[in-house]
DNA sequence: TATGCACCCTCCAGTAACTGTAGGGTCAAG
DNA sequence: CTTGACCCTACAGTTACTGGAGGGTGCATA
């Protein structure tokens, strides 16, 4: 029942590059190797990754993961530290959407300036040049 | 009346060595020296990084930015090409803007589950577990 | 004249989170 | 015994800068 990276890279929608990496910058704990030097799996590995990934999927930094899961480990902490973590981050997503929003009128705006004429009548392009 | 690096770099709110490295990738012209080695600038130029600013400040890629700034020194051209990467950009941040949505409902429901207790009971890291 | 200080120079390394490639080994099926 | 799918290591490249080391320039002041 020994897993094989690519069996992981499947159940998990990773590629298996991306499983090293995280081998590498230790998210994931070096595995046992077979006698032909191929990394094998156990369940609980793969539900490993299965968090970071989604995790990952909702924004999450690598950082940010490997807190949650430092924090996971510890089972009878208070979850507060948790909380803190999602919190903060839906804030950061918040900010970013109200950055992107202002940037999408204030594009809506310049792109109403076309004239569809000649670049040098271009109101987009005057209105990217310095006032 | 010549500039130096700081000057643009004051003017436009950028730092040294980004100025630096727009001239290393091409989007400046490499400017003439003063005796001591010091790079001077003329009002051309200025406006050249004022528009790269504007530019990247609305979210455009500096091979984006690239793109526009060829198009600027085509004043007999339509300007239709510059309509389409604005439109594009405009579409690939609405994309965004709708993907961080999701995000921010997905995580707002995720973060309504902590139990406020131990971590073992915690609804949040529940959540980011494999089904 | 010496000194201090702000500014300039080049070169190089690091950031986030992967992705791709080169050059090779392993293993089961036909 | 060969084919093909899979695995291995090691390293370079991506985006758009940012920071630092180590050293030179130029002007004003003591």
């Amino acid at each position: 029942m020994a897993l094989k990276i690519g069996d992981l890279a499947n159940a998990t929608g990773t590629k298996v590059q991306t499983i090293r990496y995280y081998e590498e910058i230790g998210l994931l704990p070096l595995p046992a190797r077979t006698e032909g030097n191929f990394r094998t799996y156990d369940k609980e590995t793969l539900r490993r990754l299965s968090f970071i990934r989604r995790s990952r999927g909702l924004g999450f930094s690598l950082d940010r993961v490997r807190e949650l899961l430092g924090l996971a480990d510890h089972r009878d902490w208070s979850c507060t530290a948790v909380e803190t973590i999602a919190r903060e981050h839906r804030k950061a997503i918040e900010r970013k959407i109200a950055d992107l929003s202002a940037l999408d009128h204030e594009l809506a705006q310049i792109i109403e300036k076309c004239g569809h004429g000649t670049v040098a009548e271009c109101g987009i392009l005057e209105a990217l040049s310095p006032s």
